[in-house]
DNA sequence: GTCTATAAGAGGATAGAC
DNA sequence: GTCTATCCTCTTATAGAC
């Protein structure tokens, strides 16, 4: 997914400085250091409230050599949203128009809410991004996220039409589906305000049942 | 609600530097419209995003105008985040452990709905401040926000022994009614993004239909 | 109460030695 | 490739006139 450039100055070289082909080992390496811990950084205070001292911190560089291998803080900004941009949207991508409707959406739940916890970070990332704008998603939220929605969207939509899930509008069912597993991750300062911090395996593990409970109840025609 | 003020130096006024005793009608009038114009500029772009010279022409001040009535940024931001904090908590408050339960889940589910239809940027305000950590609402929520959501944690568990309800986790079914009904604020472009900008009624009218179905088919037992 | 001017400092990015 | 030193802009906050 490719995010491009919003300033490419005439003359200038692209996002990443270092040319592809003359990448060594200790480039690559670097690079995916910086990368790491700018996830890290960009996810707990977004964008502006991000500095380039804490981004060098993060990786253990000073901050002329982060910016040896990223041009600016914005390029590295839009690198770390591509890195991250391909594995967020894959979970939905999965989802199989030949399968099961119930075990297929289930699957679905279960794969994002198991994102929340192991990747709470890729989360916060875009939920920074999106709640101040998307000004640099914007146009990935136009094209390539709305045609993946449309086209699960008229999946589920058969799904109901077939009668084999109660009929809901598949666009917020969707959007069901990634509040109630995103917020795990968003908002986990709050949840684990009020269940405690030392009480993650049990939260996400309350919070597959509970969701299965109302889905599946929710979503099946009553036999 | 009192947030405190981090850093009340002393021989320092509080965070609102005109005296309540002396305030005249245009000192009132100011201050709401600081704290009016500041809504809209933390809710969009967080504490940190937010420059005191964009909250300055929010409300159509100059900057050492708007420091005259708040000592500083952060000050001001306190005092929007006091502001907006009990209404922001007033739904949950009014859920009735004497009322109907399907009607009770239900009424606060629209609530929550009509207000991030209509109040969008409280919304935002508070996933703002809790994406990043709370660090300003932190002990509201391990104190007020606990306690409310303890008491009517407890009320949906009744119904759920009574077998009013489905056995679900009550701070999950909480978790749950936030996440689908706040979604529609704080994502708002992507929301709009993928069903169109001029939607907002079908929008919000879809999202209670599909809210409203699934919840009622999978609260409530079957017959 | 409101303004212009400015101090004080943080932050993004570059120069140039090594 | 990496560092120290530095430039320059943006930002918070204050001084002091009116």
């Amino acid at each position: 997914m490719d995010l491009g450039e919003p300033e490419p100055r005439p003359g200038q070289e692209p996002v990443n400085r270092v040319k592809p082909r003359k990448a060594t080992r200790i480039q690559i390496r670097n690079q995916e250091r910086i990368l790491d811990g700018a996830l890290s950084i960009f996810a707990s205070t977004g964008f502006r409230g991000a500095t380039v001292d804490e981004l060098a911190r993060a990786s253990g560089m000073t901050k002329p050599n982060l910016l040896y291998y990223f041009r600016s803080k914005k390029a590295l900004y839009i690198a770390v949203l591509e890195l991250v941009l391909e594995r967020w949207l894959e979970p939905l991508e999965q989802l199989d128009p030949d399968g099961d409707p119930a075990e297929q959406i289930l699957a679905y739940m279960r794969a994002k809410l198991a994102m929340s916890k192991e990747r709470p970070e890729d989360s916060r990332l875009f939920a920074n991004e999106i709640l101040n704008g998307a000004p640099m998603l914007g146009a990935v939220l136009q094209g390539h996220l709305k045609e993946l929605v449309e086209q699960k969207a008229a999946v589920i939509r058969h799904w109901c039409d077939t009668g084999q899930l109660n009929r809901v509008d598949p666009y917020h069912l969707i959007f069901m589906l990634w509040a109630t597993t995103q917020h795990y991750a968003d908002f986990e300062v709050q949840v684990t305000a009020l269940l405690g911090d030392n009480q993650r395996d049990k939260t996400y593990g309350d919070a597959a049942d509970t969701l299965e409970t109302v889905l599946m109840q929710g979503l099946l025609p009553r036999a």
